[in-house]
Parts: C-alpha cells; sequence; structure tokens
DNA sequence: TGCGCAGGTGTTTTT
DNA sequence: CACCTGCGCA
C-alpha cells in the first residue's frame, strides 16, 4: 500500500467526522487544545516535545500513561499518518489501556490502526509478514515456555544425559539469557566465561543443546518467546530492505517501560529509531524488577549518551497516593545507590499512616487480611474491588483464597495458568497448529494418540528417529508411513490419523476457522471422550473446550473494520493466543471483586486499599536475592512497586511463621520494613521491627523446628490488676476472657481434642485470633 | 498400553 | 504441601 495515499485519506477522514472546523481549530489556534490544558507543565512539555529523542523519567503515578497517550494523540491532531506511530509495551493489557484512551481523546477511529501492541506481538506482526526472508513460514509456531521445555526435554534424552542434572528449567533460562543478550548458541559455545560455567556446574553440553534446540525449532518453523526479538533483530540486520521499510516506516517511535528493556530489545530500538530520531522512551529506573529475564537498567541509565541532544523530563507530582505512602516510598528507595535522581512528592493528603500488621502464621495473615476487608467494607463502604492483595510468590495465595472463600468475598486471581496454558486447550490448539503448520512436531507429537488411538510411545519414537535420520520432518515421514516400513495397526492409525488432518486442511482452504475447530472436535473424537467421563473436572474441561470455540467464533465473526490492519487467518490467531496472558482474559475487569495478584503483576495499576503480604525476610526479599547487592536492590525496588499501588490505605504484613514445602518455618521481618520512616507507619498491631530478641513460650509450634529469631508481638494491654489465668477446663464458647496481652476479647469457637483445646478468640483490639488454650494466659471475664 | 501409586523434588518474579 | 515422574502391575 501506498503511504502517501493512505495519509491523504487519514486527514480526510478525519476532516469528515470532526468537521474542518477542528481541523483549524488546531492548525490555527492561538491557545491550545482541552487535552493538553488538561496536563502540568512537565507534562506538557513532553507532549509538545515531539521532534528527537526524548527520555521521560516517570514516577509511580506521575500520569505516565496519560503523558504517552496525549502525545499520541497530539501526533495524530498535527497530522501524523497513525500507521507511522509505533507504540511497545510489555503486556497486551498496557497496550490496549493506551489504544482506547487515545481514541477517548481522539474520538473518531483513527487510533485503530496504530502499532500499539506488546515487543512481542509486534514483532510477531511483522516477522509473519517478512517470513521468507528469514526462512520461516509466514504461519510459523510460538512455542510457549512449556513447549520450549518439552523440545528440550526431548533433546536431553537423546543425548543421553543425565535428566537430574539437565533440567529443561535450567536449560531453557541459560539459552532464554544467551538469546536476550543476543547470543547464538556459536557465540554461546565460543564463549570462555558462560563454558566455564556450564563446565563448573557439571552441565558442559547446554551449549550442544542450544545448538540442536534451535535446530528443532527452526525445523518446526516454530519461535520461541526469544526468538521474536532475536529473529526481529536478525531480519534487521541481515535485510537491508527490509530495515529501510520499517526505518521509514515508523517516524514515531515511543517504548512504553523502558526501564525492562533487555538487550535484544534495546538494539532493535535503536536499529528502528536511527532514521528519524524521534525515540521517545518512558520508564522509570525505581521501578525496574524484570532483570530475572534479561531486562538491564542500564538501558535507561545510558539513554542520554547514546543520542545526541537528549530531551529528559522527570515527572515528580504523584497523582494516586497520599502524602503517607509517597514519602515512606521514597525513604525506602533512597536506601538504592542505582538510581536517576528525583524525588516523588504529592499534593494529596497526608491520609492514614502505612498499617505494619504482624501475625502468628500464614492462615493469620489471611485470616487477618478477610477480617479487615469486611470491616473496612462496613464502616467506609468500599467496594471488593478497591481491594488488592500482592504477594511476591503465586505460592503465597492459597491462605487469602481459603479465608476469602470462607468470609464469602469474591476475588480474582491474576496469573496462575491462562486459558490457553490448560491441558485439555493446549491440545485442541494443537490439532489446530497442526493444521497450519505440518512442520510443528510439538504439536503432533501432542495429539497423534490424543484422543487414544494407538499409536504408541514406541511407534512414536522410531518415526522421531527416522525423521531425524533422513532429516526430514516429522510430518513428512507419517504421511507416507508405509514407505518407511511401518505396517499393521500402527500404520492404519497412522494413515487415518493423517487423513484426517488433511481433510482438516482443505476444509481451511474453503471454510472459516470456526468451522474447522468445530469439526475438529467432533471428528478427532476430543468432544466425545471429554462427555464421556463423569467426573467434575471432565466436566471442566468440557466446558473449557466449548469455550475455546466459542473464543474462535467470536474470532472469525467479528467483521473487518475498514483500513484495519487484522489478520483474521487461523495462523494468525494461534500467534496471538500464545502472547496473551493470564492478565488479558477477557470481560472480567469491571466486575466487582477483590484482586490478589504477585506484585510483578501490579505494575501500573492503583487501588484505593492494598495489602502487602509476606514482608518478611527469605521470601521478600526473597532468599534468592539475599547474596548480591543488585539482586537485592531489584527486591527493593519490587517493594517500592508495590507499596505506590496504594492510594489511601496500606497494610503491610508479615507472619511469624509460614508453611513453606509442607514445613513450618519461621522468618524474621523483611529489613524493608525498617526502612521506613515510623512517623509514617503505625505499628500498633506489630512487634517494632528493630526489637529483635524475643521470648519463644507463647509459640510451642515453633519449638524444635529449624529457629530464626522469633518473636511475639508487642502488644500494649495493660493487665487488669486481678489478673490470673483460669483453667482452659471451664471456658466455652462465647465466653468473655482476659488475655496477658491482646487484651479482652471473645470466645468465638473451640475446636480440637479437650488436653489441646484451640480457641478462636476475637479480640476487641486485634480481631480474630488463635489460641491454644493450654499455653495461654486466660482470665474468664464472664 | 494404560492406569495407579510411591517417592522425590521444588518456589521467585513472566512476555 | 502439591505436583510431577517413573515404575510396577494388570
Amino acid at each position: 500500500m501506498n503511504n502517501f495515499y493512505n495519509h491523504t485519506s487519514t486527514i480526510h477522514k478525519y476532516c469528515i467526522t470532526q468537521g474542518l472546523i477542528g481541523y483549524n481549530l488546531f492548525l490555527h489556534s492561538q491557545g491550545m487544545q482541552d487535552y493538553i490544558k488538561e496536563l502540568n507543565p512537565e507534562q506538557r512539555e513532553a507532549v509538545l516535545h515531539t521532534e528527537g529523542p526524548l527520555m521521560i523519567v516517570a514516577g509511580a503515578g506521575s500520569g505516565k500513561t496519560k503523558v504517552l497517550t496525549t502525545r499520541i494523540a497530539h501526533l495524530m491532531q498535527l497530522g501524523v499518518d497513525s500507521f507511522r506511530i509505533l507504540a511497545l509495551t510489555f503486556t497486551n493489557k498496557a497496550a490496549k489501556e493506551m489504544k482506547e484512551r487515545i481514541e477517548k481523546i481522539l474520538g473518531n477511529g483513527n487510533a485503530r490502526n496504530l502499532y500499539i501492541g506488546t515487543f512481542h506481538s509486534i514483532f510477531a506482526r511483522i516477522l509473519r509478514a517478512e517470513a521468507l526472508n528469514i526462512g520461516y513460514p509466514s504461519n510459523f509456531t510460538i512455542y510457549d515456555t512449556d513447549d520450549a521445555k518439552s523440545v528440550i526435554k526431548s533433546i536431553v534424552k537423546s543425548m543421553n544425559l543425565d535428566e537430574k542434572l539437565y533440567k529443561p528449567n535450567i536449560i531453557l533460562n541459560r539459552i532464554s539469557a544467551a538469546k536476550n543478550n543476543l547470543y547464538t548458541y556459536k557465540d554461546y559455545k565460543a564463549d570462555f566465561d558462560i563454558q566455564q560455567e556450564d563446565t563448573r556446574s557439571k552441565r558442559p553440553e547446554i551449549g550442544l543443546i542450544f545448538e540442536k534446540y534451535s535446530q528443532q525449532c527452526f525445523k518446526n518453523g516454530a519461535m520461541d518467546f526469544d526468538d521474536l526479538l532475536v529473529n526481529m533483530y536478525l531480519l534487521l540486520t541481515t535485510h537491508p530492505e527490509s530495515l529501510s521499510k520499517y526505518q521509514h516506516k515508523f517516524r514515531y517511535v515511543l517504548i512504553d517501560e523502558y526501564q525492562d528493556t533487555n538487550t535484544a530489545q534495546y538494539h532493535i530500538i535503536k536499529l528502528l529509531a536511527a532514521m528519524h530520531e524521534n525515540l521517545c522512551v518512558v520508564g522509570d529506573d525505581a521501578q525496574s524488577i524484570y532483570s530475572f529475564r534479561g531486562a538491564t537498567v542500564k538501558n535507561i541509565f545510558m539513554f542520554q549518551k547514546d543520542y545526541e541532544d537528549v530531551r529528559v523530563i522527570k515527572l515528580e507530582q504523584n497523582y494516586r497516593s497520599t502524602k503517607s505512602i509517597i514519602l515512606a516510598a521514597n525513604a525506602i528507595i533512597e536506601h538504592n545507590e542505582k538510581q536517576i535522581k528525583k524525588k516523588l512528592w504529592t499534593d494529596n493528603v497526608e491520609g492514614e499512616k502505612i498499617k505494619l500488621v504482624c501475625t502468628f502464621t500464614d492462615n493469620d495473615e489471611g485470616k487477618f487480611i478477610a477480617d479487615t476487608i469486611q470491616e473496612k467494607q462496613l464502616r467506609d463502604h468500599y467496594a471488593n474491588s478497591d481491594f488488592a492483595i500482592l504477594y511476591r510468590t503465586n505460592a503465597q495465595s492459597r491462605s487469602f483464597e481459603e479465608n476469602l472463600r470462607r468470609h464469602n468475598i469474591p476475588y480474582r486471581i491474576y496469573g496462575g495458568l491462562s486459558f490457553y496454558q490448560r491441558k485439555e486447550i493446549k491440545d485442541f490448539i494443537a490439532y489446530l497448529r497442526v493444521i497450519v503448520n505440518t512442520q510443528d512436531e510439538e504439536a503432533i507429537k501432542r495429539i497423534i494418540n490424543y484422543p487414544v488411538r494407538g499409536i504408541g510411545k514406541t511407534t512414536i519414537q522410531k518415526i522421531i528417529l527416522i525423521a531425524s535420520e533422513q532429516n526430514i520432518t516429522f510430518w513428512e515421514v507419517i504421511s507416507d508411513i508405509r514407505k518407511y516400513g511401518f505396517s499393521g495397526r500402527a500404520a492404519n492409525a497412522i494413515e487415518s490419523f493423517v487423513i484426517m488432518m488433511r481433510s482438516f486442511q482443505t476444509m481451511l482452504e474453503k471454510k472459516n476457522a470456526y468451522d474447522v475447530a468445530a469439526e475438529v472436535g467432533k471428528a478427532s473424537g476430543i468432544i466425545k471422550s471429554l462427555r464421556s467421563e463423569n467426573t467434575v473436572e471432565d466436566l471442566a474441561r468440557f466446558e473449557n473446550v466449548q469455550e475455546l470455540l466459542n473464543a474462535i467464533k467470536e474470532f472469525t465473526e467479528t467483521p473487518d473494520e475498514e483500513g484495519e490492519l487484522l489478520d483474521k487467518s487461523l495462523g494468525s490467531y494461534l500467534q496471538q493466543i500464545t502472547l496473551l496472558t493470564s492478565a488479558d482474559q477477557k470481560g472480567e475487569e469491571d466486575t466487582n471483586v477483590v484482586t490478589l495478584m504477585t506484585i510483578h503483576a501490579s505494575k501500573g495499576l492503583e487501588f484505593p486499599n492494598v495489602f502487602v503480604v509476606g514482608a518478611e525476610e527469605n521470601l521478600f526479599p526473597s532468599q534468592m536475592s539475599l547474596y548480591d547487592k543488585d539482586d537485592l536492590e531489584e527486591e527493593r525496588r519490587l517493594f517500592y512497586v508495590a507499596i505506590t499501588r496504594a492510594k489511601a490505605n496500606l497494610w503491610i504484613t508479615y507472619a511469624n511463621n509460614r508453611y513453606r514445602f509442607g514445613q513450618l518455618v519461621s522468618n524474621e521481618p523483611s529489613r524493608f520494613l525498617e526502612e521506613m520512616p515510623e512517623e509514617y507507619v503505625d505499628t500498633s498491631n506489630a512487634r517494632k521491627p528493630k526489637n529483635k530478641a524475643f521470648s519463644n513460650q507463647m509459640n510451642p509450634v515453633n519449638r524444635g523446628i529449624q529457629q530464626k529469631k522469633v518473636s511475639k508481638a508487642n502488644y500494649n494491654h495493660k493487665v487488669s490488676a486481678d489478673f490470673k489465668a483460669d483453667s482452659p477446663e471451664g471456658m466455652t464458647e462465647g465466653m468473655k476472657v482476659e488475655h496477658q496481652r491482646f487484651g479482652f476479647g471473645e470466645i468465638k469457637t473451640l475446636e480440637g481434642p479437650a488436653a489441646n483445646k484451640i480457641a478462636t478468640i476475637e479480640f476487641s483490639t486485634l480481631g480474630k485470633k488463635k489460641i491454644m488454650l493450654n499455653y495461654a494466659k486466660l482470665r474468664i471475664v464472664k
């Protein structure tokens, strides 16, 4: 298509929809447009500085997205063709939100054509168009982490290596790290340091695995997540005409979350923006939390050196949180050495202090939070969706789920398995993958005997062997199976499998993706096999497959809008869904539920009420980070991200005891807690982080367990003068009691054997607590 | 070939 | 604790 034509047609459309008056206004007006008036001076400058390299250092809650979206809208108002603006984000959600907000500012349909998307999805789209240049089919498959691991696993097996040593996870991490630095397997094998590291860890063959893995992916017509970057870089560096095409095309390039870019992304950005140098990066070094996947804060530190005449604008006014939260956040991040100097401030109210809460166990932590949410809702009429629980690791979610469920508080967990990662969905999709790309060996192996059709492991192994010996694909072997010496039942089964897959392929030429998928469900026997089973899980699986079919239907039936760049082929659909994450699940955003997510997943979000949980040494900061200064600083940035999600109320909780790997362990409070100035923190429900040594007699569970320093809470109840502990025998539910330190409360429930009764007591100041009567000193009040 | 059970093993964080 | 793997049995 001709760019000039598009350019004029866009303006033409604009004039029609907005009227010439609006158009002329922007050309001739003395004053500013409304959307610019809404900005503060720094934001405004960031929007108006359209030409040349620009770095916006945007503190948490400083209106970063507003600036980015207004800037893009402004460029379009200036007449820039939407096809010529590229904006890269890290999540689909961020991309979608930006698109919607731009649309809202413009009020016409023009935002549609913008290149806004994640690095991975935009590059996938470009690579699809350019695939032949780098020897890939345009319907290449995208391997998610599971697919990649499974390829590695079979390579390790075929090399007869020790599977205990060569774990797919470890190997994939090594390969991924290499790719993120644009290392090929050749570079990897030639790098002295890397080789030494692998030798030291007794895994000298990783380089060879890397080589085989790369070759296998290529043979399968598949790219993993990292390949999308590597191949994009390869395309631009080895095909000058492609480079020049995209350099010309993207006159304006914007990068969101620049602090999270890795080396590969850095170089691609640099190449793409080299011609016009209208490169605008937005980021916050204090929120760089993805080094484990190759991101380097260095990119943002070095930006000023990379380009001449860089304009740097700092957005330091926070519009989100109370003063208490902002000032505490500032104090914490100051403990990091490496940072771009800036100080967040806010005009918002001082607000309540940050509430530090210590609980006995991880379960108590969950209970405390469920209670608090309920109480807070009753008192201040908050909706469920005004609350978020943020944790360091996914595994922590359980106690919150249980307690919220017990309180009948609806919640939703972001993260975990996304819909498209469920086994039954991946199985179904494997059919579609093979239909679109027969080279995809991983997918064939997944379905060749699913549902069961008598093609066993030995048969599959034989096919793999033949394929690699003759250097042909798995599909080529099975599509002419008798030629390779197979006969009998297995050969018959394979033949009918191939015939079935072929029939799907020819269908795809005439029918839409949904019709084909529906036929796959029927003809393959998947639907039948799922329906014939009777457990609840099977029913759920069946429903999930139905849901997938619905999704495909929706995809096929959404009509192409005029000028829209949507590729409606099944191949494009498959690529997109692999790049979806669980955060992208649709239709649930406006539901009124409590949000549970990792801190990583919470970046960019905000909630009136936030619980940051598990603030304990070895958990947050994670034990993996304790011995490396850079890692520790990243944990601190993560803590900073966590607390700056809160608008009004922030609780930080930690448990004295926590189950981990099925064992109860005790941890000290997180070191980050001590970094918050006392004036912003309410410690009345916490032991003060600075007091370390406490006796342990309240805590019989802890005896004999791998013991760090354990403490009891620093409660300030003043014991009544006539306090004398009563014997547990006389205690019953509903009784009012006084605890030596917890104060007055009422026994809600009694559980356990007579010799070791556990009471749940609701204390007037502390809420519910579980107490072991044999150890507690309780006085019966009445 | 397919299923059930015992044992081992692992936790950061995710496109 | 919870998942996954591998092995043994039918």
